[in-house]
RNA sequence: CGGGGUGUGGCGCAGUCUGGUAGCGCAUCGGCUUUGGGAGCCGAGGGCCGGAGGUUCGAAUCCUCUCGCCCCGACCA
């Protein structure tokens, strides 16, 4: 391609809204533009990129045995009536009306219409286990787009379905599928770790994702320094922790004043009592019904968790004057199990608390020395808290867990029977009795792994793709369109890369070289190639690689195989993984 | 949805408090010079100041409504 005649609007300022890297990355480098909240156009150099993605996704996912469909993006509510789904996904769900005033919706998944295809075409066990893919765009209406291409509205992606016998079956089926995402991550050159994930509201019995790691991400993922142990914040469990070392011996139950010392942070301060020896008091409301969770006070409770240990189908935490409702108008502040009327559930890391601090339930005042059994009934205990860095862990005796951040890519559930029993998906089984298939998904973020590669790949001065997802491999920056030979060269290498399969993109503006210098560096591409000037005075053309590293010469003659090589060594060492 | 912010040429911003008919840098176009890390000089084009309504002799500026965009948002007891 060559720049002087592309679209390709590199912008010395990023638009101020931008904040991330790779948002403000994209916009500079001429990757994508806006249109509206979430919603984005995909310029040449873009997409390029997202292409990439798409095909080593395409090829994994074929080399796995799954087969490519294409499914509409618009969906009819009557299938989403059916599964349950059209009244439950809520206002993320993109509804539209057509000219009839019949209801539809912007497909943002597609259980119901595979699995309307499925009760369709699939007759008999011999047809199973079967696979089916797509890359499509998806819509999901987001509460608050952001970070670009990151978390838009609008995005590409690749979901993909699998329908088994049974179990065991989708056992197989979801083991490969583990291995083919670990295959494409790598491929792209990205650093990513598989964790367990809860399975959430889409349900079924087992759920990993991949994150890839960058410090921006907006997830963060517990791993175990030992064994091979990792998991997101909604799921990470720690194993049992030792009691707080400073627990003292048993203390009398003192009620206090703490005049005006809301905060676990104030009331710490003020007894001299160490944080993790106080005790939260929350408040939660569970389907409607009030309940007490305690937690340490240098701990933070995990909805989701408590939520299953509560066995609730939704968990609020209410509004402070909610709380005040809840309690009989007790002082937020100042709440505390002793004495409660309200269910108390507390979390584990408090089973070996004692002679711990709580709030007293009476404006400015807290009690200390509280003891399970002597000063309230020991309640149940369950796993409530987010795990915290250096937890013990679960799995391991040795290990401890380290906290990440990463940027959600690919998600793998076992679905079960949820979406085929509810549209009455059956087959016949080798005795000719019905049965219902069980079901997989397979999700990957195809336009959200472009955004990653950069989050985790750039410096200050732009983005340094990976060999695999570069819009091109090299760049030829002619030095001097004026200077004849500079222009020979340049072209005579542009044209031999391009002979040999190389993605090349060859910058002939008539542009300053400092200028040529800065956008190269912006957009990214692995390697950089001078042609004129110094080196070419001696037969010789400038070799750079934009991870960094000193350049080299190389003879005019010998470039191509030069560059080549180079690709070849980056690309393997990236796709280490 | 709640709270906060913001909307002025393609991008970044000033002007708004104190009303008088729009300006700066970058980008764009033309000319001359320059040519290895975002050049210099000269000249030019481009904005109904998000939209609607109102106040006023007069509104980017004041008032009301509305739309877009951005940021924050359970609790941390």
């Amino acid at each position: 391609m060559r720049f002087s005649v592309s679209l390709i609007p590199t912008l010395k300022e990023a638009p101020v809204e931008a904040h991330t890297a790779s948002h403000r990355l994209m916009l500079r480098a001429g990757l994508i533009r806006p249109l509206g909240s979430g919603i984005y156009t995909w310029l040449p150099l873009g997409l390029k990129s997202l292409r990439k993605v798409e095909a080593i996704v395409r090829e994994e996912m074929d080399a796995a045995g799954a087969q490519e469909v294409l499914m509409p993006a618009v969906q009819p509510a009557e299938l989403w009536r059916e599964s349950g789904r059209w009244d439950f996904y809520g206002k993320e769900l993109l509804r539209l009306i057509d000219r009839h005033e019949r209801e539809f919706c912007f497909g943002p998944t597609h259980e119901e219409v595979i699995t309307d295809l499925a009760r369709r075409e699939l007759k008999s066990y011999r047809q199973l286990p079967i696979h089916f893919y797509q890359i499509q765009t998806k819509f999901r209406d987001e509460i608050r787009p952001r970070f670009g291409i990151m978390r838009g509205r609008e995005f590409l992606m690749k979901d993909a379905y699998s329908f088994d016998m049974d179990a065991a079956g989708l056992d197989i089926t979801y083991r490969s599928m583990y291995e083919t995402y670990g295959r494409i991550f790598r491929r792209c050159g990205l650093r990513f770790r598989p964790v367990e994930a809860d399975t959430g509201s889409i349900g079924g019995s087992a759920s990993h994702e991949f994150h890839v790691l960058a410090s921006s991400g907006e997830d963060v993922i517990a791993s175990c320094s030992h064994c091979d142990y990792a998991a997101n914040l909604e799921k990470a469990a720690s194993g049992p922790l030792a009691p707080p070392t400073t627990t003292p011996a048993p203390q009398p139950l003192l009620q206090v004043a703490t005049p005006g010392k809301k905060t676990i942070q104030e009331v710490s301060a003020f007894l001299q009592v160490g944080i993790e020896r106080l005790v939260k008091t929350l408040v939660v409301e569970g389907d409607g019904q009030p309940y007490l969770l305690l937690v340490r006070g240098d701990h933070e409770l995990n909805p989701i968790k408590a939520a299953a240990a509560l066995g609730v189908r939704q968990l609020v935490v209410p509004e402070p004057g909610r709380i005040a409702e809840l309690t009989g108008g007790l002082p937020v502040g100042f709440l505390g199990p002793v004495g409660t009327t309200l269910p108390v559930l507390a979390d584990s890391a408090l089973e070996a608390s004692n002679a711990f601090v709580c709030g007293a339930n009476t404006l400015d005042h807290h009690l200390t020395g509280v003891t399970w059994e002597r000063d309230l009934p020991r309640p149940r205990f369950a796993d409530l808290r987010n795990v915290v860095a250096n937890d013990p862990c679960p799995r391991c005796a040795a290990g401890r867990l380290a906290l990440d951040r990463g940027i959600e890519v690919g998600h793998i559930f076992k679905l079960g029977d949820k979406y085929s029993k509810a549209l009455g998906v059956t087959v016949l089984d080798q005795e000719g009795k019905e049965r219902t298939p069980i079901m997989g998904c397979y999700g990957i973020g195809v336009s959200r792994i472009v955004a990653a590669a950069i989050e985790q790949n750039h410096d200050d001065n732009g983005i340094i793709w990976p060999v695999a997802l570069a819009p091109f491999e090299v760049e030829i920056l002619l030095a001097n369109p004026n200077d004849p030979l500079a222009k020979e060269t340049a072209e005579t290498l542009y044209a031999d890369l391009h002979a040999k399969g190389i993605g090349v993109l060859l910058d002939d503006r008539d542009e300053r070289l400092g200028i040529k210098f800065k956008d190269a560096d912006l957009l990214g591409c692995p390697l950089r190639v001078v042609a004129g000037g110094r080196a070419l005075k001696e037969g010789k053309v400038e070799i750079q690689v934009r991870k960094g590293g000193d350049p080299l010469q190389a003879p005019v003659g010998e470039a191509v195989t030069t560059l080549i090589a180079r690709l070849q060594s980056l690309l393997a060492a990236e796709s280490q993984g």
